[in-house]
RNA sequence: GGUCGGUUGGCCGAGUGGUUAGGCACAGCUCUGCAAAAGCUGCUACAGCGGUUCGAAUCCGCUAUCGACCUCCA
């Protein structure tokens, strides 16, 4: 199963066969949230798209530790050398909070989240104030590598240094250190504590009003943003570990700062694959919290947005997601979710079909009986070229219609052996449920079947009528429901509903 | 201004040298008490211009346009 699984690799800029460190073994590091304000969609597409790549992971038999870190201290808003504030430090201020009572509400929001969207939580969740004094010998190690200077209590990583001795900083964001310099040239007359406008912070000096400090020898103060993940994803993953993912707009300068830490520290590269997420776009503009395009999980749900004609449900939302590649930008309209909805319940009203029948025996391996194997084949194949699930999901649909096509007679279950129904039953669960991550949908609200029950009544009620051939009652009932949203589809061997 | 990446049918979105993406929408037919669902059929696109090639959506160049990053962002 492990056989020709290839990822891009952003560092090389190349499709590369995935080769873990250890056989059978992957590590892999994904930078979460800064819990400052509710997790926008944004987010939970990233996370998403990196949930579904550990799920095949696992799948396809390695034995995977996910890390995922909580950041909590040291993102700033703006620079750190003019007036820089972090940004739950921030947060903590203007609300009159312990910046620890900010951290927890968000980050519990965040988790809600992400069980909404059915996503594994990963095996170690760090968070950047558990490991200051990782991050404290973690600055000590690059001043003792001589990577990096003090000043005036703040200690800056020497980018400049480090091209010198690595040859290249920019290297994973394609920057030239040199058109660093022009860029923010202007700029320089701010930076007086830093030798060179590239470097960066990796333990800032605490202003007196700032919440957040801890003592460390060049000052009470607290660690730079990038400084988190290098610490982090050494002290569970190892020096060098497999992949670390995260999002596209993390790669300058997060990422490419983590790159030269890890230099710093180690001497070599973090890793050895970089995957990144594309953006969520809404309107055809990146979605961020910093500015107003953005729309809450929460709106999507319920459908209090301008930007929607109605709610979408996770399982809807995330299907959407999966229709495109990650690393390609997704632009959110509600055409596309409308579409995604009903392609969703397609989806899902076949494997449950499919899941329900029984091969009547005697089936000999015809035609059908090849095209359904070479679509199963197709779909892992898919997974396994850089994780395409919108191509995956194509194989999958075009099974879909076999699925149906049996079920309504216009195949025939003599051109298709047991075994390859048996094949396609596991196929279904293992794509859906455990690979893409996807749920039924809970259309009873109640949580104790009352409403499951009430439908199955109703239904009944209306089948008799119809036996009757009293259609006037009958079409009363589809109506009325249809007036709640709710849809009769009347099959061969039964009645089914769904909402919406 | 610099760097990078897009531009695919009515919409979303795969695809990188010759072969059907897929979903949604739309039209016709089959089935059905009617409708829905389902099946079948049709709609067959690749920003523009030029080049390479027997052959380009796919490679190269130019133009237009959109976006991301360069400052906090998944």
């Amino acid at each position: 199963m492990k056989n020709g699984l290839q990822l891009f690799n952003s560092y090389t800029g190349k499709k590369e066969v995935f080769t873990p460190i250890h056989e059978g073994q992957v590590g892999i590091y994904v930078c979460g949230p800064t819990v400052y304000s509710d997790v926008h969609l944004g987010n939970c597409r990233t996370f998403v798209s990196f949930d579904v790549i550990f799920r095949y992971l696992q799948y396809l038999g390695y034995k995977v530790r996910y890390v995922r870190n909580i950041t909590d201290v040291g993102h700033l808003e703006g620079d750190a050398d003019s007036n820089a504030e972090d940004k739950i430090s921030k947060k903590a201020r203007l609300e009159q909070l312990e910046p620890m009572q900010i951290v927890q509400h968000y980050m519990n929001g965040f988790h809600d989240m992400m069980r909404v969207f059915n996503t594994l939580p990963p095996h170690i969740e760090p968070r950047a104030t558990g490991h200051i004094v990782e991050q404290i010998e973690m600055v000590q190690a690059i001043l003792d590598n001589g990577l990096a200077y003090e000043a005036n209590g703040s200690v800056y990583f020497d980018t400049l240094k480090f091209a010198e001795q690595h040859g290249v900083y920019g290297a994973l964001s394609g920057r030239k250190i040199e058109d660093l310099i022009a860029e923010s040239r202007d700029n320089l007359k701010n930076q007086d504590e830093k030798r060179h406008p590239s470097d960066f912070a990796i333990w800032i000096k605490a202003a007196p009003e700032h919440l957040m400090r801890w003592t460390a020898p060049w000052s009470v103060g607290f660690p730079g943003w990038h400084l988190e993940c290098s610490v982090m994803s050494t002290k569970y993953l190892g020096e060098k570990f497999d992949i670390h993912g995260g999002g596209n707009d993390l790669k300058f300068p997060h990422h490419e700062n983590e790159i030269a830490q890890n230099y710093g520290a180690c001497g070599h590269a973090p890793c050895n694959y970089w995957l990144h997420a594309n953006m969520l776009l809404l309107n055809g503009k990146k979605m961020a919290k910093s500015d107003g395009n953005s729309i809450m999980p929460g709106e999507l749900f319920t459908g209090q947005s301008p930007h929607l004609t109605k709610a979408y449900s996770p399982m809807v939302v995330r299907f959407f997601m999966l229709q495109s590649h990650y690393s390609s930008t997704l632009d959110l309209t509600d055409d596309a979710l409308q579409a995604g909805e009903k392609g969703y319940r397609r989806l899902m009203e076949a494997q449950k079909l499919l899941q329900a029948m029984a091969h009547p025996g005697g089936g000999s391996a015809g035609t059908l009986d090849k095209e359904i194997n070479a679509a199963i084949e197709q779909a892992f194949a898919d997974m396994s070229d850089d994780f395409n699930t919108p191509k995956a999901l194509a194989s999958l649909f075009e099974l879909v219609t076999k699925v149906n096509s049996l079920k309504g007679g216009q195949l025939s279950f003599n051109d298709l052996t047991d075994a390859t129904l048996d094949r396609l039953k596991q196929t279904f669960n293992d794509f859906i449920f455990t690979i893409f991550g996807l749920q039924e949908e809970n259309f009873d609200s109640s949580g104790d079947g009352v409403v499951d029950g009430l439908m199955q009544l109703i239904l009944d009620m209306r089948q008799t009528a119809r036996t009757n051939k009293d259609w006037g009652t009958s079409d009363k009932i589809r109506d009325a429901l249809k007036e709640l949203d709710i849809v009769v589809k009347d099959g061969k061997d039964g009645v089914t509903w769904t909402k919406g």
